[in-house]
DNA sequence: CACACTTATCCACTATTATCCACTACATAT
DNA sequence: ATATGTAGTGGATAATAGTGGATAAGTGTG
């Protein structure tokens, strides 16, 4: 299982580590593919798979969930890890998450997420605002 | 069961002793994660198992569920004690509770609390004020 | 076919983290 | 009252992980 927040810098030859305790977890080839929100997301083979069984439980005449299919799929490449445990980012993903240097990886269950640090600070921010906020609500 | 109000510091690397008399319930890893009211809160194995239980059926794609799984699962950090109890704090987390040097834990049955001392502090005498305010009114 | 350019593999440095150990304070017991 | 044990705090050293660069291999083009 995935979890936490971790930061790293992806360099100029868009080499992206993973976190070193997950690395036994993901295997020696992952799938990294757009998310919503403009971030990426890295699945598991198996993960990928699940992911997989989804996508083809939508209606698929539907315009609106075939190119939500065609987003996913055609986003979708399967890379694997260098000696150090690190993975290449794609130039149109890295475009897409618009990915600066400074990256945060997230952890959530089954897949982790990768955002550009700036970005994520804003989300979770306003994100853990909503949740003090809903809380005193009660 | 946890209960009381137990004052500890954080070192300069992060580190944070759990109360002696907690260690054999806590197991070996714990998984801490954000609490509501910006402190943090430090689960079981097991009682964790139960929280995620309560989120299991959310729907994901929901942008509203989503976030709200981004918050708990990238918040969560399980941590195992070092020699002499204690355990790690992420510095994201560190920062999120606004945690110093002077930390309050605090036992809330199933888990614990963890409190900036000062936070702790202003929080709790309000909390006692509210109390006897609402115990003149019967 | 040679050259330039991109991509992959390998290696080195540095910073961070984990592990181990020491000191002090408090409590209990002899 | 002194000794003994336990817990909290802090620091030193060793191991690991993150980052960046260099070299080698592959690819495409003129």
């Amino acid at each position: 299982m995935f979890t936490g927040e971790y930061r790293y810098k992806i360099d100029v030859k868009k080499r992206l580590a993973m976190p070193a305790k997950f690395r036994g977890e993901l295997g020696v080839r992952v799938i990294i593919t757009k998310g919503i929100t403009k971030c990426l997301v890295v699945y598991t083979k198996k993960s990928w798979q699940d992911m997989l069984k989804k996508l083809g439980g939508l209606p698929i005449t539907e315009p609106e969930a075939r190119g939500f299919a065609r987003v996913i799929l055609a986003g979708a490449m399967e890379v694997s890890f260098d000696k150090l445990g690190r993975i290449l980012i794609p130039d149109y993903l890295k475009k897409y998450a618009g990915l600066e240097k400074e990256v945060v990886i997230c952890g959530l269950n089954k897949e982790l997420e990768v955002w550009d640090a700036k970005r994520w600070n804003s989300y979770i921010t306003k994100q853990d605002e909503n949740m003090n906020k809903s809380e005193k609500a009660k």
